[in-house]
DNA sequence: ATAATATACTTAAACGTGTAAATGAATTAA
DNA sequence: TTAATTCATTTACACGTTTAAGTATATTAT
């Protein structure tokens, strides 16, 4: 690999005089640099096709222009995928590399353990489980490494942005009871993380602001991983006459929405005729749903 | 930061003895450690705190445990994410970790550029446009940085792993012939892109072999991108009476073919009964669709 | 008893860059 | 006319690590 020093002696000048005039720093009190030796070493970076070496930068500046991804799942859920886009996004546009950490193959240890030793400028932290957050928070802190996260339920500290599962739940109740719904479902998920529970509370808070007369509430438990048990659930939920069983179902995400719209169809009940389904995240799902669902 | 040479003070060795003893090479010939200085060292790294700067070392060694994913889109798209999601757990297996970059928010030669700077130990490379590989792959193999692809045809040379196209759509021709279709559309995109051509291809092939004396091949165009101008284009393919329309659509995607059963769902048409739907890439929607969606 | 060798280190150079400080020449100020 | 300043460049060190080569000291072989 041709270095500056190999630039500097094609142009007859120091290798200091080449870093002055490739950082556009020439110019200043003693760092000048005359046009004509200017030209001559970036004619001959050119011709030798030189190429900055990064590392060696970052070794002798103290910085490294990279940021941390880390995720509990990087991609095989679209929601993931998505986030992580515009964080390679943003981080292009500031000249910001992005590398990637998944914490399903490694643990939050050894992930701090690598930040750390490649000096990354920061951190973006995306996980379901606070107790991770936690910990590579504080250690991350202890390092001088600013972390963020992204879409994680609000109750842990520190800078983050997160949806708010507490009130999109809650206004999907609002914007039903104003359809005129009263027999309004939850189907939440089995595993309890911050947003499962933000997200139930939302839709209690709401039942008892905008339908306050309905006397049951009913929450069924569904599961998000494995898609065959929820099917049972669901079609129990649904069951009943027509003057007793929902008239509206919100679900934790699209992904379930999605198995309700498949157990009202083996059921004969008709979507939205009978039966509005509501999901959240719009995910493409949602979209691509046979029957157009709504989505928080 | 603490460094090497203030653990090598604190233990009262030089800093190459910590070297040898962090690095395991203590041990060979010339590099041998008394157990003593050995435990000393230990206990004074870890006291201190002390975490290896692998940017120094990448520096020393001429290596940098780096390997990029160049990508045309990094997860917006289910598909790239899942991709992304597989090299990144092989990359944590062998150690190396994995920069992100997108095609769409910079240009080739930008990307390029960066790789080379940042001396990464190899490139990844994925996106439908084979312009793109053909240049990076080059610029690559200049500076002897190894490059391989995913799911891109197979017309470009080089070491990569994709999806057969071709194959696999031909597969779904004779599935639907078997189960006694003669009347089968298919569905391409508007966009000329390498995978759309191989499987236009596959299905003609396909068609060709298995479904012999069907004089008249539909082949309807719709987009992947612009969501709304697609049900139009489907429903013109499948209007027409029972005994005239096709009973089986092959899609070049799971996306379209979700459009194909809210066209059959919008204009009476069951499913599976009267019309068989077949997909491409088994994403996510497929499982979620309302009627269960066979796929490639 | 001396030479050869093994042991347990240390010294020193290298990786490629950035940058403060030194330097000599040319220009301006007093 | 000499001192001060500006200009253009170089020298030299730093960043934190790896690693080849050097060096005493202790052990073994002859």
């Amino acid at each position: 690999m041709v270095t500056i020093k190999d630039v500097a002696r094609k142009a007859g000048v120091s290798h200091a005089t080449v870093s002055y005039v490739l950082n556009g720093k020439a110019g200043q009190a003693k760092t000048r640099v005359s046009d004509v030796a200017s030209e001559r070493i970036k004619a001959a970076a050119d011709q030798l096709g030189y190429q900055r070496n990064e590392i060696a930068r970052s070794m002798a500046t103290g910085r490294n222009d990279v940021i941390a991804f880390v995720s509990c799942d990087t991609g095989a859920w679209e929601y993931t995928g998505k986030i992580m886009s515009g964080i390679v996004e943003e981080a292009t546009r500031q000249s910001f590399a992005v590398k990637v950490y998944h914490l399903a193959h490694s643990t939050p240890e050894n992930i701090i353990r690598q930040l750390i030793e490649q000096r990354v400028a920061g951190v973006i932290f995306h996980s379901d489980r606070s107790i991770d957050l936690d910990f590579i928070r504080s250690e991350a802190a202890k390092k001088h490494i600013p972390c963020a996260t992204v879409n994680l339920s609000s109750t842990s500290a520190g800078i983050g942005v997160t949806t708010d599962d507490f009130q999109g739940t809650k206004e999907a109740v609002k914007y039903l009871a104003g359809l005129g719904h009263r027999r309004i479902a939850y189907i939440s998920n089995r595993l309890r993380l911050e947003f499962t529970v933000s997200r139930e509370n939302g839709f209690v808070a709401g039942m008892k602001e905008y339908v306050p007369r309905s006397g049951v509430m009913q929450i069924a438990y569904g599961i998000s991983t494995d898609y065959d048990e929820n099917l049972p659930v669901i079609r129990e939920l649904l069951s009943g006459s027509e003057d007793k069983r929902p008239t509206a179902v919100i679900c934790y995400s699209d992904y379930i929405a999605c198995n309700v719209l498949q157990a009202a169809y083996q059921m004969g009940i008709k979507v939205p005729e009978e039966l509005s389904v509501i999901g959240f995240a719009d995910l493409d799902v949602a979209k691509y749903a046979t029957v157009p669902l709504t989505t928080v």
